[in-house]
DNA sequence: GAGTGGTCTAGACCACCCC
DNA sequence: GGGTGGTCTAGACCACTCC
């Protein structure tokens, strides 16, 4: 804890608060896993207010590098996920090479029109039948994100009753409908880890499509 | 404002008003572009402190639904942009869908080996030849990312000089170089809204990958 | 019960924008 | 100068975790 806050600098105390942590994390004092001070610690530790230390660590799970369990303390997160997460991925894939266990909780999987978004995505035609998945992905039975897929069902036929066991649809589509996905638009959104009321878990959009 | 913020619900106060302010913008009260009450005005609607009141706008700037400008006011956000970011995509041509100009600073482009991390996306051998291309990219002359790509230097031989002038990468490489691109791995990360001091502006991780 | 993070208040000063 | 958002303080109470 070499370093200190400049009280004169121009910098905000939360920002400078940030790049000292960000050394410590980068230099390998810490590593993933490993809990940080808390945030009284940290708050004597650097002479400024909680609600100043709360702001930069706020930032940093915001950016991936923490994140924070009520009661528990402050951790240095696992190498970014978040990055493999973005472009073209399999969710089961990504979250192997994690080293974690990736497992699927479907919610709902039902053939419906494509509206006007997902026709424009998948450029099919309005109104074309689509098979809409809804499933709750998992790492570690922690839940990462809620995810809706649509399929034109002209390239699949109807819902496949054994699709359900697969972790990989990506997998399913290549062994089991001979289609190779080369391209694939995601959309994604968080689930909410702290949802007050069940009203708060309502499917909102999260709409990955899949364009063969 | 009908609506209120209950305060002996367990639900936060910020996340109450975080609801209120969404339903107006989904219910079509507030369009994009339009300037929201401002914090003293919406903490005396309210009955609530000026810092819940910014942690609830703060949330939905971060989450796209809003952005602020220091002295102006807080504004609802243009249909998100963020989320044609994911994916597979161009940045130029998004730009120039959103109805704004793209425009490119290139801030170097040199030929280097391929570290582990960018051999690895690219499927070729560390210590190949790539050419790194670094670029803030501008929509309407505001920065929006700081970009690196990396192409191996096997696919376009030399750094073309003429590789400058174009703003989109992709169209390049397809005309110029008769690479068609199938696939592209991005790894995005905000440029600094706020740099205080030009120290904070170094080049971090920021990786986009092409893979042809 | 002690320690932790989550939320909240009522002030304050500043930087920025516009008139 | 008045309005806005950006930062900061020094308290407070609560929910959660662990012992």
């Amino acid at each position: 804890m070499e370093k200190k806050i400049n009280h004169e600098s121009p910098v905000p105390f939360y920002y400078q608060l940030k790049e000292i942590l960000k050394e410590n994390i980068i230099a390998g004092e810490w590593v993933p896993g490993d809990k940080i001070p808390s945030e009284n610690e940290l708050r004597f530790t650097y002479q400024i207010s909680r609600n100043t230390v709360k702001k930069a660590l706020d930032d940093m799970v915001q950016e991936g590098l923490l994140n924070r369990v009520q009661g528990k303390g402050t951790f240095v997160s696992k190498p970014k996920l978040e990055q493999s997460l973005t472009g073209f991925y399999s969710f089961s894939k990504v979250i192997k090479q994690q080293g974690m266990v990736p497992k699927d909780i479907v919610i709902s999987i039902e053939e419906t029109d494509a509206n006007a978004t997902v026709a424009n995505q998948l450029h099919i035609e309005p109104d074309e039948q689509v098979i809409a998945l809804r499933r709750l992905r998992c790492a570690d039975d922690e839940p990462i994100i809620l995810e809706t897929s649509y399929i034109p069902k002209k390239l699949i036929g109807a819902i496949p009753q054994d699709m359900l066991k697969h972790y990989s649809l990506y997998d399913y589509m290549e062994k089991e409908a001979g289609i190779v996905v080369v391209s694939a638009k995601e959309i994604f959104e968080p689930v909410l880890i702290r949802d007050y009321e069940s009203h708060y878990l309502e499917v909102k959009r999260g709409v990955p499509c899949i364009a063969a």
